[in-house]
DNA sequence: GTCTGGCACTCGTCAGTTCTGAGTGCCAAT
DNA sequence: ATTGGCACTCAGAACTGACGAGTGCCAGAC
């Protein structure tokens, strides 16, 4: 083995070690309880090494070393081997899966699941709006001059969205507007959508364009220029777990993860079935510069719907979480895939 | 003014400085804050009392008094004032929940505003079932021998439930089944359903019945007999505001409150309209012991339609919670008697 | 009977000190 | 290239004494 290698060792073993114990880790304990095959001596000089090209650092003189964001890096990259989840907890996900009702329950036992696996706060997001389809469209008369559109998608994603007219309409013209709609809307995808419908109020009776043109221009402008992205946590007690992972206090981390929107810059932008890593200040947000992000897209076939994963510290199991949010992600597929 | 009188002034002046300077009070400290017209041996002596009957304890011999459980109560109970709202603050919860479309949309603003006025963790209720009228309930085919039911409410609220068949439908007998069910569901209260669904299948055509069943029974299951009370929260982060208020750690606290049943069980049981406040270990939950509730019920016109609240240390401003709960949740009914 | 000033006492907090030990870097020897 | 030895650093624990906030009690005043 060459000494450049050895010195991968060591870092693995570092990161290994703290991650375990949260306390720094020094030459001596390494040697004891890895067998390099090296005395303490010898490691001392990669560490130092390590540290001049910045893995690692000291948090002061006389103590250990500790990972840093770079180190976490090298190591999530090319020294943590994949970490099989056992039998027991996949078949604990199954079942625990299994159960779902709705979409809503689907993703409240996911992320229940994902939080109890990896012992972090899980987020999940509903499946995009932009790339499911429509499996109905249903209008409702609610109050005067009211019509309320509820969109159903394969994914059984449920919206609704509540439209002021400026004329009342029969309930005949409900129905007509309903069939209308759902002729020309259902099994396109919404991505697809815009097109199609534009093309809606010309073809409608002359009476009811107006009301198409309003409808048309809030499904527009709720599905498919501004599609609400939406997304559920569960576990964050878990980032309460250890204190000292968060000296400064995690009130600026926990009022970050408060915000749908920071969660889906962290969550919502994969593209691939890769996973994705974000350790500390990789992070986009200020407030997450002391956690780390492991995220993974899910979808049935292909197309990735959303994002799921979890949030911690940097100081995480790494490879545990990645294979537990690549397999909870398999299992979800597959729910929504048979629904 | 009677000693006894005073005795109570000091209590109260005990608390007020307590919650503001989260310091255990002594009786120097008390007679020169407060002009209560008696020196600090006086003080003493009542404080003596007070510490006897139970309203204050000391964290240790050489400090100053803290409230107990007791002394809150007290304090709440009867030495309190209303604290109304300033016209900033009454416009603030306005102009913030009049912007609001949908339902989700109207509580995510309630909880935010409500937790951004009190500075504590709110929790606020959907309308329960059980008290709210059909809107519509709309009957979807998806896939083979599945439908999906959803019901939307007359507060807006959309459930959504899939049942399974065991013989396929045409698209006119969704039509049918959808007809029935409104003309015979339109208006009613979800409570006084239950005899009207089980006539349905016995008046719907004979090819129907079976279906018509499984779909009464579905109904009966998730509507009525154990309909699904949800909650959403906001403003966690508040809760970690003062390290100094959970000093054994939050985890406990986070773990409660990410229960639905535990949060319902907080701010779901109220009958009224008056303000319910439960202090420390008055709570039902073990992990809540440290924590004081603040909730009401909100509706429109007299009946409740569910509740909403703040949860915080018990160390918290209770006559500025209260009345910032209250008139969050009157700006609520009204928004909801008003779609 | 109630209030007050005085006084002795308790005890947590703070600052300063010392001690210990884990961990390091460097160097000469292998 | 590796190793054992050694001097050095420094955070944390443990101890100390001074300080002072706060108390309870009591005798005297109103």
């Amino acid at each position: 083995m060459s000494s450049e290698d050895r010195k991968l060792d060591v870092l693995r073993a570092i990161v290994e070690d703290f991650v375990s114990t949260n306390d720094p880790v020094g030459s001596k304990a390494l040697s004891e309880r890895h067998n390099l095959g090296v005395s303490p001596a010898t490691i001392r000089n990669d560490m130092a090494a390590l540290e001049e090209e910045g893995y690692i650092a000291q948090p002061h003189t006389s103590a250990g070393r500790v990972p840093t964001d770079k180190g976490y890096r090298l190591f999530v990259d090319r020294l943590s081997a994949a970490k099989p989840l056992s039998a027991p907890e996949r078949r604990a996900i199954q079942s625990f899966l299994e159960g779902a009702g709705d979409l809503d329950d689907v993703l409240r036992r996911t992320v229940r699941v994902l939080a109890q696996l990896t012992r972090q706060m899980a987020v999940v997001q509903y499946p995009t709006l932009t790339r499911s389809a429509v499996r109905h469209l249903e209008v409702v008369d609610v109050g005067p001059r009211r019509l309320m559109l509820v969109l159903i998608t394969d994914t059984g994603r449920v919206e609704q969205r509540v439209l002021e007219l400026s004329v009342a309409v029969t309930d005949d013209d409900v129905t007509e507007l309903r069939r209308m709609l759902n002729s020309h809307l259902q099994g396109r995808r919404l991505a697809d959508a815009h097109i199609a419908l534009l093309d809606l109020p010309h073809i409608v009776a002359p009476a009811l364009r107006p009301v198409m043109t309003t409808i048309v221009a809030g499904l527009v402008e709720a599905l498919v220029e501004k599609p609400e992205e939406r997304v559920m946590t569960g576990g964050t007690a878990n980032l309460t777990r250890s204190v000292l992972d968060f000296p400064n206090s995690l009130h600026p981390v926990l009022e970050a993860l408060e915000e749908q929107v920071v969660l889906l810059r962290l969550i919502g932008e994969v593209d691939s079935s890769t996973v994705l890593v974000r350790i500390g200040g990789e992070n986009p947000h200020e407030g997450l510069h002391r956690t780390s992000v492991v995220s993974v897209g899910y979808g049935a076939g292909d197309t990735a719907l959303g994002g799921l994963g979890v949030v911690g510290p940097t100081r995480m199991d790494y490879a545990g979480n990645m294979s537990a949010v690549r397999a909870v992600a398999r299992y979800v597929g597959q729910m929504l895939a048979g629904s």
